[in-house]
DNA sequence: ATGGTTGGCCACCAA
């Protein structure tokens, strides 16, 4: 079964580009990001029309998040937890039956964090964009913990707005300073993958210029100006399920695209 | 290295 993340940077201005990838790679489970659309307003009839089962976790103008599913879905929740004070749409899991295991998807959209206010000493601004991406990625460390001290199967894939490694850019020195790659945001990206979770890109390529995202300005996607922030993580039960994964990059040069590509994993379910 | 584009929505913010 194939299982996808894709940031989709609005459903309202995607239907087109992302009905005709959704017909030709006809994926069983995808989570997508950046739907920028309230539950009500979101257009069900997509996904529905082509026999899939739907969960959508959105907000007004920004954010919001989605899991579309050929295989029932069951105990869906929406949110991250760790912050009753989170207002911004983020995170949702669900379950789904295969046809000989159960995996619990938590589709998520780790907050950018720029521009990153620190203090005199360096430390994020409380109440800071940077500072709520750290903590963000300490609650989602929190439930990662959770779900393997249940031995509850599960994936953790999204956009999660960070560039694991220099090779993960065309330009890494461009982004040294930004918070999608300067240090204490790679740090805090090991601390989840080392809870002993696998990059399933990196489980079956150690290839460069696997990039998901080229931004809509100055060429990028002309001059091949990416960088890797869209990943797919695998509990250790999960990754011995993983067949093979890969990236989608045909997608970003087609008829009015989002600026990231889906990102894939077959696995054994 | 810098400047630049798109989406949501209606004055700009976010990326």
């Amino acid at each position: 079964m194939k299982l996808v993340s894709f940031n989709i940077n609005g459903i309202k201005a995607r239907g087109p580009a992302l009905t005709r990838w959704l017909d030709a790679f006809r994926p069983d489970v995808l989570v997508m990001q950046e739907i920028k659309s309230v539950d009500d307003a979101f257009p069900r009839e997509i996904f529905e029309d082509r026999g899939y089962h739907l969960a959508t976790h959105g907000q007004k103008g920004f954010n919001g998040v989605a899991i579309a599913s050929l295989l029932p879905l069951s105990d869906v929740t929406r949110g991250l937890p760790g912050d009753d004070d989170d207002a911004q749409s983020r995170y949702i899991e669900a379950t789904v039956q295969g046809a000989t295991r159960v995996l619990r998807v938590c589709g998520l959209y780790l907050p950018n964090g720029n521009p990153v206010e620190l203090d005199g000493a360096g430390a994020p601004v409380p109440g800071g964009k940077y500072a709520y991406k750290l903590a963000w990625m300490a609650r989602l460390r929190a439930r990662a913990e959770a779900l393997l001290a249940a031995e509850t199967p599960f994936v953790m894939l999204g956009d999660y707005n960070i560039i694991p490694q220099a090779e993960d850019a065309a330009r890494p020195k461009a982004w040294e300073a930004d918070a999608l790659f300067r240090l204490p945001s790679r740090e805090a990206f090991r601390k989840i993958v080392n809870l002993g979770l696998t990059d399933a890109l990196r489980a079956c390529t150690q290839a460069p210029d696997n990039f998901t995202f080229w931004d809509y300005q100055a060429g990028a996607w002309d001059r091949n100006d990416g960088i890797r922030i869209d990943h797919i993580l695998l509990c250790p039960q999960a990754a011995d399920w993983l067949q093979d994964c890969g990236i989608d990059r045909a997608v970003r040069g087609e008829e009015k695209p989002s600026d990231h590509v889906p990102i894939w994993a077959e696995m054994a379910l």
